[in-house]
DNA sequence: TTCCAGGTGCATA
DNA sequence: TATGCACATGGA
């Protein structure tokens, strides 16, 4: 699947893995498009991945650590066979996103991201992460870092206010504080509902944005997060139902363990309106 | 003007 | 446990 050269990671394959599908596809709010390549931010680090004639290259200032975020690891052909062995109906969602692959994030900063999601649009909320970034978080080369725990604990409500999270300004400064006293990286050993339940503890942090977190930081794929635009796919395939949580439990029980990868496949189809 | 966006917190029954 | 409402903000 891939090689690394120097500070490079070549990738000679088109099939499971595409920049535009990766990133455009709702899971990760910091990164930019730049004429030719895409831009990730993740953390305090940062990748560049241009498009080869074989594949793609991502240059980064830690190999190590965008083999694991990009989870190249796992063999999404794969993924995408047995997904589609059990549910024929997503072939169309599936060739649509073809290359997306499930984000291994930071977890304080996926934390921070799906709190700024809640009832937002992704415009907003990619620009108010960037303004966190911009006056927490410490200037490396040509851009900022996400800020830490520690550095974000220097803002106030009216600060996260000012950077546009409107009434979710409060959310970001609680779990800031909440997040003093625990040690989330011990949280991989849990299982997916203590991991849930702890998420559950946070200011900000429901049902929907503790999948999210899950899926994105934690890679658990037995969770589908439930949000206006999976309300509207299981409308169209499923049946007329507007509880969530009976959404979810349905959709859980038929997807199982791949049900991180349904969701991610689903919401890219359903927001490019071609469903 | 109203509706919508990767929903959640809180009061109430 | 379940339901209903308020909550900032800006684009369509």
């Amino acid at each position: 699947m891939f090689k690394i050269e120097g500070n490079k990671i070549v990738i000679n394959n088109k099939n499971d893995f595409n920049p535009m599908h990766i990133l455009e596809c709702g899971q990760v709010f910091s990164y930019k498009k730049q004429n030719d390549r895409y831009v990730v931010y993740s953390a305090g680090l940062k990748a560049e991945i241009i498009e080869t004639q074989n594949g793609f290259e991502i240059t980064t200032n830690n190999v190590d650590y965008f083999i694991n975020y990009f989870d190249l690891n796992t063999n999404y052909s794969d993924v995408k066979k047995n997904l589609l062995y059990n549910h024929k109906f997503l072939e169309d969602a599936v060739n649509f996103g073809y290359g997306i692959r499930i984000l291994k994030q930071d977890i304080f900063e996926t934390i921070i991201s799906f709190i700024v999601s809640a009832n937002n649009n992704i415009k907003r909320i990619t620009q108010i992460l960037f303004g966190i970034r911009q006056k927490f978080g410490k200037k490396v080369d040509d851009y900022y870092a996400f800020p830490t725990l520690k550095e974000l604990l220097m803002g106030t409500v009216q600060d996260f206010k000012d950077l546009g999270a409107g009434y979710r300004a409060e959310y970001i400064y609680d779990t800031c504080r909440q997040l003093i006293n625990v040690d989330y990286n011990k949280w991989a050993n849990l299982s997916t509902d203590d991991v849930k339940e702890q998420l559950l503890k946070l200011k900000g942090v429901g049902p929907k944005v503790a999948d999210c977190i899950l899926l994105f930081a934690f890679a658990r794929q037995d969770v589908f997060p439930v949000d206006t635009w999976i309300e509207k796919v299981y409308n169209c395939y499923f049946q007329k139902e507007s509880n969530r949580k009976t959404i979810r439990e349905n959709l859980v029980d038929s997807f199982k363990e791949y049900s991180g990868y349904a969701q991610q496949y689903l919401f890219y189809y359903q927001r490019s309106g071609k469903i």
